[in-house]
DNA sequence: AGCGACACTGCAACCGGTTGCACGAAACAT
DNA sequence: ATGTTTCGTGCAACCGGTTGCAGTGTCGCT
């Protein structure tokens, strides 16, 4: 209605600094009577940049992803980028064909924890950038948790109170930090480490090793996240074997929900919401240079959390029947 | 490279049936080794479909959002739709915006328990269809939780255990959900209400009214929800009150955290799974009629669960100082 | 007055698909 | 053998923007 070209329009949008400033003024009075605002999908076919940014992850419902996804949207929309969270459901398959979909929907994705296997990766990686969240490949750009260090503290923690038998509840298979932390637990001298896996990293595959723990030799345990320790916790509580006292228990992550429950859970805490910002930064530093890409790669440091769920052995007890 | 006229290739994916056996098979075969997918932004163009949905929260960290999106994205996923989780931090600037970028890059928008006033909706509703979760408007589709009986059954059980003197913790300012809770609350005869709020509906919301709920002559409390039950829990534990002992807490939503918790939460369940399926239906209606659509209304019924955070009142203790 | 520089703005091609229409060939009917 | 369908495919316009190029008008300078 303003009587202009609409790449005049375009313009006013895009590059401001191109149109008379008068002309300008009417277009934008113009669009704002009409609330017209600028298609972004049309937008991306020239260009080439949809300003969107995609994150996946395995499980919304894990509260350590909440936190790296708040971290994540709002470090990102400070960047004029938008970022849009889907789920896998913990199914590689799902999670293949939502990048795919995802793929020409976005400039960049954030690929959180995958279950896919590096092969797959690799491949999918020449649709879209990539930034790995929590898996280590070479040649992508990648945010790791320092979580080997992480478990050989809490394991350290373990040993300090006493204990020599310890369980370690790994993760989903195809995890790679599951593994991480599998290694450094195993990389520990002196202990007689029990490996209990693969599992589901939910509350339910805890309670569902409730019985496994108990009745393995065991004194002490580290569980690959915290929302597996509560399940383990609650299911050796109604086994009747009490936490700290006869089982320590420590998670990774530190939830709220470990704050919480009782006994407040001992937990190796991950900085979430500082992986979510900085992958946003990676992640828009190889959208920005294109083919030219040099990966980077960024670990995060974790620290120990010492509530209430770890306590000194007893020996007395633990003499043979 | 399999010499065929790009208008083939379309419909070798948008119409099969009408594209030559023989041919969409060499189609295909060319596609699948080229890696070629459709480009949905640019079908979208001119098809007007994007296949893909958005979703706006308040908070993606709070659990019963989480579930919500888990229900929505799964059944979306089954008709062939993407669902796009974006998260406003309570904030409805924030929520404004994201409406907007949105509106052009998906068919539909679920709006879950939004924070913009009704004006504000019905204007964004020109831009896009929209399905609003937990708030009644009239004229759109709707997908509600039967909240203000789940209140009322709380409150009557509290009742029922002999507690008169009874609180409320309202939610956020603008939360449809709140007003109702509180309407419902301020229904039931015979009880003297101690409305509290608005409020933060977090864990440390709940925890900030420790010290009023304490000092406020109450012997029951029902909280806008479960996170917020949580908090104050752990308030009131820390000043020396005990629950449910000396007050007795009801949550609301049943997340992980209040059953984990001690005294595990009495709660009002919410089915948030089931609302998220139920907006997704609702909203695929509405995409599919295009402008004649009958906006449907549809309550999801709560129930009271009763753990251990709740108990009779007793009287003794609560005599005159 | 004449000329180049500069600031705007329009033109048209393009991004990657979709779709109504037309056309040719094969199949069927008469 | 000829007329009519039917089927499969190509053509070209279009979706809503972007952008290189060219054209116009204004201004300053000699």
């Amino acid at each position: 209605m303003s009587g202009v070209h609409v790449s005049t329009v375009s313009r006013t949008f895009s590059a401001p600094h191109l149109v008379n400033t008068e002309t300008r003024n009417r277009v934008l009075a113009a669009a704002e009577d009409l609330g017209y605002r600028p298609n972004r999908a049309a937008r991306a076919l020239t260009t080439g940049r949809t300003h969107n940014l995609g994150l996946i992850v395995a499980d919304i419902a894990n509260p350590f992803f909440s936190h790296l996804i708040k971290g994540a949207q709002a470090h990102a929309r400070t960047r004029d980028y938008h970022v849009f969270v889907a789920d896998t459901d913990e199914d590689p398959q799902v999670e293949e064909e939502l990048i795919q979909t995802l793929a020409k929907q976005v400039d960049g994705v954030l690929l959180c924890s995958p279950r896919l296997s590096n092969r797959v990766i690799e491949k999918l990686r020449e649709d879209v950038p990539f930034v790995v969240v929590n898996r280590r490949m070479k040649g992508m750009s990648n945010v790791l948790m320092d979580v080997g260090s992480g478990a050989r503290e809490a394991i350290a923690h373990l040993v300090s109170l006493g204990h020599s038998r310890i369980a370690l509840l790994a993760g989903p298979a195809g995890s790679w930090t599951s593994k991480e932390i599998t290694d450094a637990a195993r990389s520990v001298p002196g202990i007689d480490l029990t490996v209990f896996g693969p599992n589901s990293p939910t509350e339910h595959g805890g309670l569902a090793l409730a019985e496994a723990v108990a009745s393995a030799d065991v004194t002490g345990v580290l569980a690959y996240n915290d929302l597996m320790a509560i399940g383990l916790v609650e299911g050796l509580t109604s086994l009747g074997v009490d936490v700290p006292t006869q089982v320590s228990v420590v998670g990774i992550d530190d939830i709220v929900a470990g704050r919480v429950s009782r006994p407040k859970l001992t937990t190796v805490a991950m900085p979430a919401e500082a992986a979510g910002r900085t992958a946003v930064d990676l992640l828009l530093q190889l959208v920005g240079a294109g083919e030219t890409a040099t990966p980077a790669l960024a670990t995060l440091a974790t620290n120990l959390i010492i509530r209430d769920s770890t306590g000194p052995v007893r020996h007395e007890l633990r003499t043979d029947p």
